[in-house]
RNA sequence: GGAGAAUUGGCCGAGUGGCUUAAGGCGCACGCUUGGAAAGCGUGUAUACCUCAAAAGGGUAUCGAGGGUUCGAAUCCCUCAUUCUCCGCCA
């Protein structure tokens, strides 16, 4: 969330920001009552802190009065705490008011978008930062899409997935389930050769996880929760761990912390529905690699860009088509700064796919987090937390599928065959 | 799941209601000392918020978390979390 001394300093550049994301004038009010609550928090926190002052020097004189035999003195000044301690409760009381309107308030604001955000508010909007300028994939009539091929070759099945849990969770066999393994095995080596860290983290976090993250209370309803344990199933492995450095103050010299994970990701889905939804294109639960870094905030944007041509990278290995957008103000999800998109082609579907999304937070999720370091002059500062998808496996798949499909069969790309120990799908 | 014990600063550890402004040690930083190092000596060493133009200074809160009792809580009470030991179950 945003810094209430930010929304102090630059509340022109927040309040453009918000702008940006589509906010009216009416909605930017929030800004100013942020502020007022604030100032009313600071009256009351000087009085009550005076009070406090006041009640401990006296519980001190207490004390020595008692010793030396004064207990009428000592009464006497009991009395006199009596008095402080209502006025302390009232304040406390409203001190705590204060808090939560202002956390309610700064719960509901989306973070600021940077300066190279694109103005606009549907996905029309976005800024297409690099197109695919070779051909695109020409299938022959025979081409079909990935749900048939997937029943075709017997790699993939959905009946079985609806069967054993419900909708949108698929089932992969015998060379799905292979092709499955080796891009996890693939994504995770190569993020290992760029120096990321491999993490495996728990699949359940708790509240105070999914708050740090900003995934709570934003995204509430697009968890599964556990209502017995309190605990949500991670829609991306972003939330565990990025946690792993809340509520911690690192060393400057740390800078960069890259670490990488294979997670299973669970998502509601709620209010999804239409063709997006068919085969592999959305579903409850499939598999990513996620990179995470936690970076100095003068180098967080230059990592962000290092952590785009990464991903890039990872798909013209994969000899995928695809192209990358740089979101505007209206898609941005709630806790970036500044996101790019990779879509991939697939060619029988003739739709680009979503297969990453790289962000930059900027401080927005440290702030939650408590995540911060000691500048030179020894100050603390929020570090700049940033992660991507490298990459969501399920459409990746189905790109795949559709793309390489030949009457031979599908054939595996070349940086895959080691991992999968065949070439084609037959 | 049941029973018991525990949780104090970066780490170890003392602390059963006011003499704690959390002892002492280790570590770390700086200084003195030294030809250089070690040892020794000295000084400093948490976080957040409030106050202050800023710095200095002052104030408040935090001893696993949250409540409570009390003039006053690391210390007493309640709830929860975590760790350890034993029992049960178990891949």
């Amino acid at each position: 969330m945003l810094e209430v001394s930010r929304i102090r300093t630059e509340r022109d550049v927040v309040a453009n920001g918000l702008k940006k994301r589509g906010w009216s004038e009416e909605a930017l009010k929030v800004l100013d009552e942020v502020i007022v609550a604030d100032d009313a928090r600071k009256i009351v926190q000087t009085e009550n802190d005076g009070l406090l002052s006041q009640r401990n020097t006296i519980s001190k004189e207490i004390g020595q009065l008692f010793k030396s035999g004064q207990i009428d003195a000592a009464n006497e000044a009991k009395s006199k705490v009596e008095v402080l301690k209502e006025k302390i409760s009232e304040n406390e009381k409203l001190l705590s008011d204060c808090i939560s309107t202002i956390n309610d308030h700064l719960f509901t604001i989306p973070n600021v978008p940077n300066f190279k955000v694109p103005d606009g508010l549907t996905e029309d909007d976005n800024l297409l930062v690099k197109d695919w300028t070779a051909e695109l994939p020409q299938l022959a009539e025979s081409a079909i899409p990935h749900w048939d091929l997937a029943k075709k070759y017997d790699i993939l099945d959905f009946e079985l997935g609806v069967k054993i849990t419900g909708a949108g969770f698929p089932v992969f066999k015998k060379q799905g389930a292979r092709l499955q393994r080796a891009l996890i095995n693939f994504f995770l080596d190569e993020a290992i050769a760029e120096g990321y860290e491999e993490i495996v983290p728990p699949l359940l976090v708790n509240a105070a996880s999914a708050m740090g993250t900003g995934s709570l209370p934003d995204k509430e309803g697009q968890m599964y929760y556990m209502e017995k344990d309190d605990l949500y199933l991670i829609p991306t492995a972003e939330i565990p761990v990025t946690n792993i450095l809340r509520n911690e103050i690192v060393k400057e010299d740390q800078f960069p912390f890259k670490y990488t994970a294979y997670t299973p990701c669970f998502r509601r889905e709620a209010g999804s529905y239409g063709s997006d939804v068919k085969g592999l294109n959305r579903v409850h639960q499939f598999d990513k690699i996620e990179i995470v870094q936690v970076q100095h905030p003068s180098k967080s944007h230059d990592t962000l860009d290092q952590m785009v041509a990464y991903v890039e990278g990872l798909l013209n290995k994969l000899e995928l088509p695809y192209r990358i957008l740089r979101l505007c103000g209206g898609d941005l999800t709630f806790a970036s700064a500044l996101t790019y998109d990779f879509e991939v082609y697939s060619a029988a579907q003739k739709k680009w796919l979503e297969v990453s999304s790289v962000s930059n937070f900027e401080t927005f999720q440290s702030n939650r987090l408590k995540l911060r370091f000691k500048d030179e002059n020894g100050k603390s500062q929020f570090a700049h937390t940033l992660n991507g998808s490298a990459l969501a496996l399920a459409r990746i798949i189905a790109a795949l599928l559709e793309n390489n499909q030949t009457d031979q069969g599908i054939v595996i790309p070349e940086v895959l065959r080691r991992y999968t120990g065949f070439d084609m799908i037959k």
